[in-house]
DNA sequence: TATCCGTGGGA
DNA sequence: TTCCCAAGGAT
Protein backbone atom coordinates (compact mmCIF):
# COMPACT_ATOMS: atom_id res chain seq x y z
CA UNK A 1 0.00 0.00 0.00
CA UNK A 2 1.23 3.75 -0.67
CA UNK A 3 0.31 6.17 1.89
CA UNK A 4 -0.22 9.12 -0.90
CA UNK A 5 -3.54 10.65 -0.40
CA UNK A 6 -6.07 9.73 -3.35
CA UNK A 7 -7.71 12.99 -4.47
CA UNK A 8 -8.37 11.78 -7.86
CA UNK A 9 -10.93 9.08 -7.74
CA UNK A 10 -12.36 10.22 -11.47
CA UNK A 11 -9.60 8.30 -13.11
CA UNK A 12 -9.50 4.66 -14.40
CA UNK A 13 -5.71 3.21 -13.74
CA UNK A 14 -6.90 0.29 -15.76
CA UNK A 15 -7.58 2.72 -18.72
CA UNK A 16 -4.60 4.91 -18.01
CA UNK A 17 -2.53 2.26 -18.76
CA UNK A 18 -4.28 0.23 -22.16
CA UNK A 19 -5.52 3.56 -23.44
CA UNK A 20 -1.47 5.00 -23.44
CA UNK A 21 -0.70 1.55 -25.16
CA UNK A 22 -2.88 1.60 -27.91
CA UNK A 23 -1.89 5.00 -28.70
CA UNK A 24 1.85 4.20 -28.53
CA UNK A 25 0.89 1.50 -30.99
CA UNK A 26 -0.66 3.69 -33.58
CA UNK A 27 0.70 7.05 -32.61
CA UNK A 28 3.96 6.96 -30.65
CA UNK A 29 7.77 7.18 -31.70
CA UNK A 30 8.74 3.76 -33.38
CA UNK A 31 12.33 4.69 -35.31
CA UNK A 32 14.43 5.90 -32.33
CA UNK A 33 17.54 4.74 -33.22
CA UNK A 34 17.56 2.44 -29.78
CA UNK A 35 14.38 0.90 -30.67
CA UNK A 36 15.44 -1.36 -33.19
CA UNK A 37 16.90 -3.46 -30.76
CA UNK A 38 16.65 -5.77 -27.53
CA UNK A 39 20.04 -5.55 -26.67
CA UNK A 40 19.73 -4.43 -22.44
CA UNK A 41 23.82 -2.77 -23.81
CA UNK A 42 22.30 -0.32 -26.41
CA UNK A 43 19.44 0.53 -24.35
CA UNK A 44 21.50 1.35 -21.07
CA UNK A 45 23.73 3.18 -23.38
CA UNK A 46 20.60 5.18 -24.71
CA UNK A 47 19.29 5.83 -21.14
CA UNK A 48 22.23 7.22 -20.03
CA UNK A 49 22.81 9.49 -22.63
CA UNK A 50 19.05 10.70 -22.03
CA UNK A 51 20.02 12.02 -19.18
CA UNK A 52 18.94 15.32 -18.78
CA UNK A 53 19.39 15.66 -22.95
CA UNK A 54 17.35 16.26 -25.74
CA UNK A 55 16.79 13.21 -28.12
CA UNK A 56 17.69 15.07 -30.91
CA UNK A 57 20.94 16.01 -29.42
CA UNK A 58 21.72 12.15 -28.45
CA UNK A 59 21.09 10.12 -31.87
CA UNK A 60 24.69 11.73 -33.54
CA UNK A 61 26.57 10.80 -30.02
CA UNK A 62 24.81 7.65 -29.82
CA UNK A 63 25.48 6.14 -33.28
CA UNK A 64 29.23 7.12 -32.98
CA UNK A 65 29.45 5.69 -29.46
CA UNK A 66 28.47 2.40 -30.82
CA UNK A 67 30.97 2.05 -33.77
CA UNK A 68 33.85 2.48 -31.49
CA UNK A 69 32.24 0.36 -28.18
CA UNK A 70 29.72 -2.26 -30.29
CA UNK A 71 29.45 -4.35 -27.36
CA UNK A 72 29.36 -4.41 -23.11
CA UNK A 73 32.85 -5.92 -23.35
CA UNK A 74 34.41 -3.46 -25.58
CA UNK A 75 33.57 -1.03 -23.47
CA UNK A 76 34.57 -2.59 -20.32
CA UNK A 77 37.84 -3.70 -22.11
CA UNK A 78 38.73 -0.13 -22.66
CA UNK A 79 40.35 3.03 -20.93
CA UNK A 80 38.43 5.23 -19.55
CA UNK A 81 40.26 7.68 -21.31
CA UNK A 82 39.29 5.96 -24.44
CA UNK A 83 35.94 6.49 -23.92
CA UNK A 84 35.38 10.04 -22.61
CA UNK A 85 36.15 11.80 -26.79
CA UNK A 86 33.12 9.76 -27.23
CA UNK A 87 30.89 12.05 -24.55
CA UNK A 88 32.80 15.41 -25.15
CA UNK A 89 30.02 17.99 -25.97
CA UNK A 90 27.25 16.14 -24.45
CA UNK A 91 27.38 17.15 -20.86
CA UNK A 92 27.45 15.79 -17.31
CA UNK A 93 30.60 14.01 -17.88
CA UNK A 94 30.05 11.54 -14.62
CA UNK A 95 27.74 9.75 -16.96
CA UNK A 96 30.60 8.77 -19.35
CA UNK A 97 32.49 8.11 -16.37
CA UNK A 98 29.92 5.81 -14.24
CA UNK A 99 29.18 4.32 -18.13
CA UNK A 100 32.50 2.81 -17.95
CA UNK A 101 32.58 1.70 -14.33
CA UNK A 102 28.80 0.30 -14.76
CA UNK A 103 30.35 -2.07 -17.86
CA UNK A 104 33.29 -3.00 -15.58
CA UNK A 105 30.85 -4.08 -13.01
CA UNK A 106 28.32 -5.76 -15.14
CA UNK A 107 31.27 -7.74 -16.84
CA UNK A 108 32.55 -8.83 -13.11
CA UNK A 109 29.58 -9.10 -11.14
CA UNK A 110 27.18 -10.41 -13.08
CA UNK A 111 28.84 -12.08 -15.81
CA UNK A 112 28.65 -9.31 -18.94
CA UNK A 113 24.92 -9.71 -18.76
CA UNK A 114 22.52 -6.54 -17.17
CA UNK A 115 20.52 -8.01 -14.20
CA UNK A 116 16.85 -8.26 -14.89
CA UNK A 117 15.95 -7.18 -11.53
CA UNK A 118 15.21 -2.92 -11.58
CA UNK A 119 17.03 -3.09 -8.09
CA UNK A 120 20.07 -4.64 -9.07
CA UNK A 121 19.89 -2.51 -11.98
CA UNK A 122 19.71 0.37 -10.49
CA UNK A 123 22.42 -0.26 -7.72
CA UNK A 124 24.92 -0.09 -10.41
CA UNK A 125 27.07 3.25 -11.30
CA UNK A 126 24.98 6.20 -12.68
CA UNK A 127 21.67 4.37 -12.63
CA UNK A 128 19.03 5.48 -10.87
CA UNK A 129 15.50 4.27 -10.14
CA UNK A 130 13.96 5.50 -13.11
CA UNK A 131 16.71 4.74 -15.97
CA UNK A 132 16.61 1.10 -14.04
CA UNK A 133 12.87 0.62 -14.62
CA UNK A 134 13.60 1.73 -18.39
CA UNK A 135 15.70 -0.43 -18.76
CA UNK A 136 13.85 -2.93 -17.29
CA UNK A 137 10.82 -2.60 -19.34
CA UNK A 138 12.88 -2.14 -22.51
CA UNK A 139 15.21 -4.95 -22.73
CA UNK A 140 13.38 -7.26 -20.53
CA UNK A 141 10.16 -6.63 -19.91
CA UNK A 142 9.61 -6.13 -16.51
CA UNK A 143 6.36 -4.96 -15.27
CA UNK A 144 8.13 -1.88 -12.99
CA UNK A 145 7.18 2.23 -13.79
CA UNK A 146 10.20 4.81 -14.77
CA UNK A 147 9.14 8.59 -13.57
CA UNK A 148 11.62 10.73 -15.66
CA UNK A 149 10.31 14.22 -16.63
CA UNK A 150 8.11 12.84 -19.77
CA UNK A 151 6.01 11.02 -17.05
CA UNK A 152 6.09 13.30 -14.32
CA UNK A 153 4.65 15.67 -16.77
CA UNK A 154 1.87 13.65 -17.75
CA UNK A 155 1.17 12.24 -14.49
CA UNK A 156 1.01 15.64 -12.94
CA UNK A 157 -1.44 16.97 -15.32
CA UNK A 158 -3.64 13.72 -15.78
CA UNK A 159 -3.99 12.91 -11.51
CA UNK A 160 -3.46 16.81 -10.85
CA UNK A 161 -0.60 16.39 -8.79
CA UNK A 162 0.28 19.78 -6.93
CA UNK A 163 3.40 21.15 -5.89
CA UNK A 164 7.19 20.94 -7.48
CA UNK A 165 7.58 17.86 -8.84
CA UNK A 166 12.01 17.91 -7.93
CA UNK A 167 10.10 18.13 -4.30
CA UNK A 168 10.98 14.47 -3.02
CA UNK A 169 7.61 14.56 -1.33
CA UNK A 170 5.92 15.24 -4.83
CA UNK A 171 8.25 12.96 -6.15
CA UNK A 172 7.57 10.25 -3.74
CA UNK A 173 4.04 10.91 -4.32
CA UNK A 174 4.43 10.21 -7.99
CA UNK A 175 6.31 7.21 -7.87
CA UNK A 176 3.43 5.58 -5.52
CA UNK A 177 0.88 6.34 -8.26
CA UNK A 178 3.14 4.57 -10.97
CA UNK A 179 3.26 1.86 -8.92
CA UNK A 180 -0.48 1.66 -8.46
CA UNK A 181 -1.06 2.60 -11.45
CA UNK A 182 0.71 -0.61 -12.84
CA UNK A 183 -1.07 -2.61 -10.40
CA UNK A 184 -4.67 -1.89 -11.42
CA UNK A 185 -3.91 -2.28 -14.68
CA UNK A 186 -4.34 -5.95 -16.67
CA UNK A 187 -2.92 -8.78 -15.78
CA UNK A 188 -1.06 -8.50 -18.89
CA UNK A 189 0.23 -5.41 -20.43
CA UNK A 190 3.39 -4.35 -22.81
CA UNK A 191 4.76 -2.91 -20.85
CA UNK A 192 7.45 -1.65 -23.20
CA UNK A 193 5.02 0.31 -24.93
CA UNK A 194 3.48 1.87 -21.74
CA UNK A 195 6.83 3.15 -20.77
CA UNK A 196 7.56 4.62 -24.00
CA UNK A 197 3.80 5.55 -24.77
CA UNK A 198 4.48 7.82 -21.43
CA UNK A 199 7.50 9.55 -22.71
CA UNK A 200 5.98 9.75 -26.19
CA UNK A 201 3.24 11.73 -25.02
CA UNK A 202 4.82 13.59 -22.34
CA UNK A 203 7.48 14.96 -25.75
CA UNK A 204 4.66 15.01 -27.92
CA UNK A 205 0.98 16.27 -27.08
CA UNK A 206 1.77 16.59 -23.49
CA UNK A 207 4.76 18.75 -24.17
CA UNK A 208 5.44 21.72 -21.49
CA UNK A 209 4.61 24.45 -23.49
CA UNK A 210 1.22 24.63 -25.09
CA UNK A 211 -0.09 21.17 -24.86
CA UNK A 212 -1.83 19.62 -28.09
CA UNK A 213 -4.27 18.32 -25.78
CA UNK A 214 -6.65 17.92 -28.94
CA UNK A 215 -4.37 15.29 -29.70
CA UNK A 216 -4.00 13.34 -26.77
CA UNK A 217 -5.78 10.09 -25.96
CA UNK A 218 -5.73 11.18 -22.41
CA UNK A 219 -7.76 14.28 -22.73
CA UNK A 220 -11.63 13.10 -21.73
CA UNK A 221 -10.46 12.41 -18.16
CA UNK A 222 -7.34 14.56 -18.05
CA UNK A 223 -7.44 16.70 -14.54
CA UNK A 224 -5.90 19.57 -16.05
CA UNK A 225 -7.84 19.55 -19.06
CA UNK A 226 -10.93 19.70 -17.26
CA UNK A 227 -10.50 22.51 -14.98
CA UNK A 228 -7.88 24.48 -17.42
CA UNK A 229 -4.64 24.52 -15.79
CA UNK A 230 -2.53 22.92 -18.30
CA UNK A 231 -0.25 25.59 -17.98
CA UNK A 232 -0.02 25.18 -14.29
CA UNK A 233 1.00 21.56 -14.00
CA UNK A 234 3.36 20.43 -13.22
CA UNK A 235 3.84 23.50 -10.82
CA UNK A 236 7.01 24.81 -11.84
CA UNK A 237 10.11 25.12 -9.73
CA UNK A 238 9.90 27.63 -6.79
CA UNK A 239 11.84 30.84 -8.04
CA UNK A 240 15.11 31.25 -5.92
CA UNK A 241 14.97 33.83 -3.27
CA UNK A 242 14.65 37.66 -4.31
CA UNK A 243 18.16 39.21 -3.76
CA UNK A 244 18.71 42.02 -0.86
CA UNK A 245 20.32 45.14 -2.14
CA UNK A 246 20.83 48.42 -0.17
CA UNK A 247 21.14 51.70 -0.66
CA UNK A 248 21.17 55.40 0.85
CA UNK A 249 19.26 58.21 -0.08
CA UNK A 250 20.11 62.45 0.73
CA UNK A 251 17.52 64.35 1.58
CA UNK A 252 18.41 67.67 1.35
CA UNK A 253 16.54 70.45 2.86
CA UNK A 254 15.90 74.24 2.35
CA UNK A 255 13.68 76.32 3.19
CA UNK A 256 10.50 73.81 2.92
CA UNK A 257 12.37 72.55 -0.19
CA UNK A 258 13.24 68.92 -1.01
CA UNK A 259 16.34 68.53 -3.55
CA UNK A 260 15.07 65.52 -6.06
CA UNK A 261 16.85 64.03 -9.30
CA UNK A 262 14.78 62.93 -12.05
CA UNK A 263 15.97 59.57 -12.98
CA UNK A 264 16.78 57.88 -16.78
CA UNK A 265 14.09 56.92 -18.31
CA UNK A 266 15.61 52.95 -18.40
CA UNK A 267 16.42 51.13 -15.11
CA UNK A 268 14.46 50.84 -12.27
CA UNK A 269 11.67 54.05 -11.60
CA UNK A 270 12.57 54.91 -14.86
CA UNK A 271 11.83 58.70 -16.15
CA UNK A 272 10.49 59.13 -11.57
CA UNK A 273 11.85 61.69 -9.80
CA UNK A 274 13.46 60.38 -6.66
CA UNK A 275 15.92 61.40 -3.77
CA UNK A 276 19.85 61.49 -4.73
CA UNK A 277 20.48 57.74 -4.53
CA UNK A 278 24.35 56.25 -3.12
CA UNK A 279 25.53 52.69 -2.36
CA UNK A 280 27.01 53.60 0.12
CA UNK A 281 27.12 56.92 3.07
CA UNK A 282 30.89 57.39 1.68
CA UNK A 283 29.36 58.74 -1.86
CA UNK A 284 26.34 60.10 0.23
CA UNK A 285 28.94 62.22 2.30
CA UNK A 286 31.43 63.63 -0.58
CA UNK A 287 28.13 64.46 -2.45
CA UNK A 288 27.39 66.83 -0.16
CA UNK A 289 30.22 68.49 0.03
CA UNK A 290 30.41 68.89 -3.75
CA UNK A 291 27.19 70.56 -3.32
CA UNK A 292 28.70 73.06 0.03
CA UNK A 293 27.00 71.66 2.38
CA UNK A 294 28.97 72.09 5.49
CA UNK A 295 27.15 69.86 8.06
CA UNK A 296 26.94 65.98 8.30
CA UNK A 297 23.69 64.24 7.36
CA UNK A 298 21.72 62.59 9.47
CA UNK A 299 20.93 59.47 9.21
CA UNK A 300 16.87 58.67 10.07
CA UNK A 301 15.44 55.17 10.09
CA UNK A 302 15.46 53.23 6.79
CA UNK A 303 13.03 51.12 4.87
CA UNK A 304 12.51 48.41 3.01
CA UNK A 305 11.37 48.35 -0.76
CA UNK A 306 10.25 44.34 -2.67
CA UNK A 307 10.51 44.18 -6.44
CA UNK A 308 9.75 41.42 -8.46
CA UNK A 309 13.32 40.59 -8.66
CA UNK A 310 14.82 41.81 -5.43
CA UNK A 311 14.71 43.59 -2.16
CA UNK A 312 15.89 46.92 -1.73
CA UNK A 313 16.74 48.38 2.05
CA UNK A 314 16.88 52.24 1.71
CA UNK A 315 18.55 54.27 4.75
CA UNK A 316 17.72 58.14 4.34
CA UNK A 317 19.83 60.72 5.51
CA UNK A 318 19.02 64.18 6.06
CA UNK A 319 20.91 67.03 6.25
CA UNK A 320 20.01 71.21 5.54
CA UNK A 321 21.71 73.33 3.08
CA UNK A 322 21.68 76.66 4.51
CA UNK A 323 22.11 79.61 2.10
CA UNK A 324 21.41 76.64 -0.65
CA UNK A 325 20.11 78.38 -4.11
CA UNK A 326 16.72 76.87 -5.02
CA UNK A 327 17.90 77.36 -8.74
CA UNK A 328 19.15 74.55 -10.56
CA UNK A 329 21.33 74.65 -13.80
CA UNK A 330 20.37 70.94 -14.79
CA UNK A 331 16.52 70.46 -15.32
CA UNK A 332 16.97 66.73 -13.70
CA UNK A 333 17.70 68.30 -10.59
CA UNK A 334 15.33 70.70 -9.12
CA UNK A 335 14.42 71.93 -5.85
CA UNK A 336 10.50 71.31 -4.90
CA UNK A 337 7.93 72.34 -2.17
CA UNK A 338 7.51 70.14 0.59
CA UNK A 339 3.85 70.57 0.36
CA UNK A 340 3.94 69.39 -3.50
CA UNK A 341 4.49 66.17 -2.90
CA UNK A 342 0.69 64.54 -3.42
CA UNK A 343 1.78 65.97 -6.98
CA UNK A 344 4.99 64.55 -7.51
CA UNK A 345 5.86 61.06 -9.86
CA UNK A 346 8.26 59.49 -7.09
CA UNK A 347 8.53 55.69 -6.42
CA UNK A 348 6.52 54.75 -3.27
CA UNK A 349 8.97 54.23 -1.18
CA UNK A 350 10.08 57.45 -2.00
CA UNK A 351 7.01 59.28 -1.72
CA UNK A 352 6.59 57.79 1.69
CA UNK A 353 9.89 59.97 2.81
CA UNK A 354 8.19 62.60 1.25
CA UNK A 355 5.55 62.56 2.60
CA UNK A 356 6.50 61.93 6.61
CA UNK A 357 8.80 65.08 5.90
CA UNK A 358 5.84 67.57 4.84
CA UNK A 359 3.79 66.34 7.61
CA UNK A 360 6.29 65.46 10.49
CA UNK A 361 4.08 64.66 13.14
CA UNK A 362 3.02 61.23 11.17
CA UNK A 363 6.33 59.77 11.54
CA UNK A 364 8.80 59.55 14.34
CA UNK A 365 10.75 62.73 15.31
CA UNK A 366 13.54 63.89 12.49
CA UNK A 367 16.66 64.40 13.69
CA UNK A 368 17.34 68.05 14.69
CA UNK A 369 18.67 70.38 11.75
CA UNK A 370 21.51 71.25 12.25
CA UNK A 371 22.73 73.79 15.21
CA UNK A 372 25.22 75.94 13.29
C1' DT B 1 17.75 16.84 1.60
C1' DA B 2 19.54 20.42 -1.40
C1' DT B 3 22.94 21.20 -4.63
C1' DC B 4 25.80 20.27 -8.31
C1' DC B 5 26.76 18.62 -12.77
C1' DG B 6 26.76 20.77 -19.09
C1' DT B 7 24.96 21.87 -23.14
C1' DG B 8 21.43 23.25 -26.34
C1' DG B 9 16.84 24.98 -27.32
C1' DG B 10 12.66 27.70 -26.90
C1' DA B 11 9.89 31.68 -25.46
C1' DT C 1 18.67 39.04 -22.36
C1' DT C 2 17.22 35.84 -19.32
C1' DC C 3 15.10 32.05 -17.58
C1' DC C 4 13.45 27.46 -17.55
C1' DC C 5 13.94 22.97 -18.86
C1' DA C 6 15.46 18.37 -21.17
C1' DA C 7 14.60 10.15 -21.18
C1' DG C 8 18.42 12.05 -13.58
C1' DG C 9 21.97 10.59 -10.45
C1' DA C 10 25.41 11.19 -6.91
C1' DT C 11 26.68 13.22 -2.83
Amino acid sequence: MSSYPRPYPAQNPSAFVTTIIQWQKQHGRHHLPWQKTGDAYRIWLSEIMLQQTQVSTVIDYYHRFLVRFPTLQALAQADQADVMPYWAGLGYYARARNLHKCAQAVQATHGGRFPEDPELIAALPGIGRSTAGAIAAFAYGVRTPIMDGNVKRVFTRYFGVTGYPGNSVVEKTLWALAHDVLDAAPATVDIAAYTQGLMDLGSGPCARRNPACEQCPLSHSCHARKHGLQNQLPTPKPRAEVPLRSCHMLILLHDDHVFLEQRPDSGIWGGLWSLPEFDDPEALASYCVQRGVTTAPQRMGGLQHVFTHFKLDITPWQVNAPGATTREAEPQKQWFALQQWPTLALPAPVKKIIAGLAQPSLISAPAEPDAG
